[in-house]
DNA sequence: AATGAATGAGGGTTCATTCAT
DNA sequence: CATGAATGAACCCTCATTCAT
């Protein structure tokens, strides 16, 4: 019906001077760096889209204008975030030796780096899986991140096995089970950052590794 | 003009009424099943009010008539789940003989009970989760379930432990990496209900307690 | 995602002093009502939610709790503007004698009556069918009232035929010239309510009739 | 330091540039065309800026640039049609012989020629129309096509009342009941295509023209 | 002259909450 | 205690308009 703004005299004057043109793919990547920042710090159900545009220090419109609603900006921080995960990793990998339980080790304890564990992060995964059921796209995201992940950390796991003759180790049963007790903790720091810290969880997975690959890994000191 | 018959209509009226009416806490139940029930098919996010009253075909006033807002009821929620929680690990407990690896076995084996696990009660625990962050009292909650818990698992580790000469085991890194793997478990079977079941989420649980107790746990077949 | 809102003290406390529970349909006339008036008062294009809701002295929300959007309120006002018309002209008939010509002349005068013509109300029809062609549910609905009405006339003009032995007359044509006419006159009433008045336009109209059915209808003197 | 070229640069920019840039005429008649599609394909109120700019296969600001804003684009564009339809029947005069009756019947026909009454049209005039009483510059607009038009009508009808000595027949009131129901049978066009077409239209009004000058008009075979 | 990213007021709609019944 | 019509703040989104390029 209203289309037509009949009294709008200079309506955007004002905010114009702060006007910057930037491209397309920088305007996105800001605009998610706000969304993370905005549900980690109002969480999921809480956060609108004004509190994300002032986050980015940018206008209402803009989320619409680069994004074409607020579902498919969540959408797309998401896979931001995976993306990024992925690419942790795979650097992570790059850069450990040829060493397979070293490259283990490096995995592992990519999941409790600094920056990968930070409060704020874990706050928005959860955010995310809490919503997964509901939300077919976000499962499937997430889903076909751990299915990457899970595969790679497999065979590091089956030429281990190979290599210390553990005959009744599984080599998926250790995978699924060394990322849930990753995720498990994330859980714990995101609830008790007192009761949980980063290093306390790297040393509950290496503790874990080295009971099963015993010839591999020492059992962390305290 | 009627006033004399005001009393007699009013005693009727009043012992029909009561048939209609549930007790106060009977109410109450049947808001919060029907809340779990809600956030499970809708997600946190998108649950109202409205869904949570026609899930209990009530009336849409009934809820901030019995809890005071939603914010209330969401709470009352969460703080039910933690009680059937703890109810059911304490009964739990109560009907486990006396040796102490059958308990912790008896303990783990709950976590993926059918009616612990199920997909929609999993959905509802990481809707709370993904929000805790941002919800103190959600995470206080939550924080007060794990450390009773916690307790008592590690307590069993100790005696465990004791038992067993386990000499370079931490019962409460035991703990934590168990409980840590239980939720992380729980995610992979709300994420990918195919590629993980609870049968297989006990395995590898039981696999984790045989590497961890050898001598108390024999590493499950298949 | 912002569907809790948590800080929201005592919101509808103030306007809650003229809160008056009615009947649904007595609050939907209401409302089809005052969606005459502002569509009459702004133009179709610029009538908002609020306009209709402050002219019916009613809250914002109310137009989406009696009917599901601003499209249907729409719709339903054009319905009730077709029924308004149609029970006028049945009742028109009703109230009119047994004579064919004079059946004719009173429907012909109804278009013309004061109600029937005001210029509000002219403007609410020709908003519509500005927006008919794109709107197919618009469309259906003015087209089966001019099919009821059209047949009645129909019915009429061949009565008038037989009776007058109006060979070359043919009585859909004087029947689609005729309401033809009428909306062409109510265009002219609406652009130029100075240059075209009610009586002028019933003049004209009778003048028509008087040149295809003399025997029947004498010129309009003057 | 760069100074110097600048105007070298500055003089070979300009000639390529004016390839690229049309007259500011031409510009704007693409643009108003572009509204008219534009209107025609999504109705008065769903028309956005953004439509007519993709219409014309131009940029977003450029309507702003051309003409002041979307309230004065439509303005013009409803001043384009008032001077097309102008020329259209000024052409047809012109055209015509000398005779009067024919005369008239040319001007009938030009509203039922195709391109005068091609859907589209159509329902750009009633978008207008509907919008007509809330906007005054519309309407006047309106008005004077109608003056004009009208007054070179009555000028026929005299002269025809003249020749054939049409003693009851008041020019200006076949002029208004004529152009009446044009306008009233393209509604007809608009809201059925199926049940109202062109030439069922011409018939009509020629029909109502052999009944009021029978000595002038054949009534239409058929 | 032309572009299109950016703005922000205002639109329709939702929904937690209130309260007369 | 229970109902559900009513409220209005706040949501997401649209779009006329501006302006750096």
């Amino acid at each position: 019906m209203a289309k037509t703004r009949t009294k709008r005299a200079g309506a955007a004057s004002m905010g114009a001077r702060r006007r910057r043109t930037a491209a397309k793919e920088v305007r996105q990547q800001q605009l998610i760096k706000a969304t993370l920042s905005a549900v980690a710090k109002k969480g999921f159900a809480e956060t609108t889209m004004a509190d994300v545009a002032r986050e980015a220090r940018l206008s209402q419109g803009i989320i619409n204008l680069h994004f074409r609603s607020k579902d498919k900006l969540l959408e797309e921080t998401l896979r931001f975030l995976a993306a990024e995960y992925k690419q942790a990793w795979e650097h992570t990998l790059e850069r450990a030796g040829a060493d397979v339980a070293e490259r283990l080790r490096a995995l592992v304890e990519l999941d409790f780096d600094r920056t990968m564990c930070e409060r704020n992060k874990l706050a928005v995964w959860f955010a995310f899986w809490g919503e997964a059921k509901t939300r077919p796209t976000y499962r499937k995201l997430c889903a076909e991140r751990d299915r990457e992940y899970d595969s790679v950390m497999i065979e590091l796991c089956r030429e281990l096995i190979a290599q210390g003759g553990y005959e009744n180790v599984d080599a998926e049963d250790v995978t699924n089970g060394l990322s849930a007790m990753s995720s498990g903790l994330w859980l714990d720091m995101l609830m008790g950052p007192d009761s949980m810290t980063p290093d306390k969880a790297r040393r509950i997975c290496l503790s874990f590794l080295a009971s099963v690959f015993p010839k591999h890994f020492e059992p962390p000191e305290d």
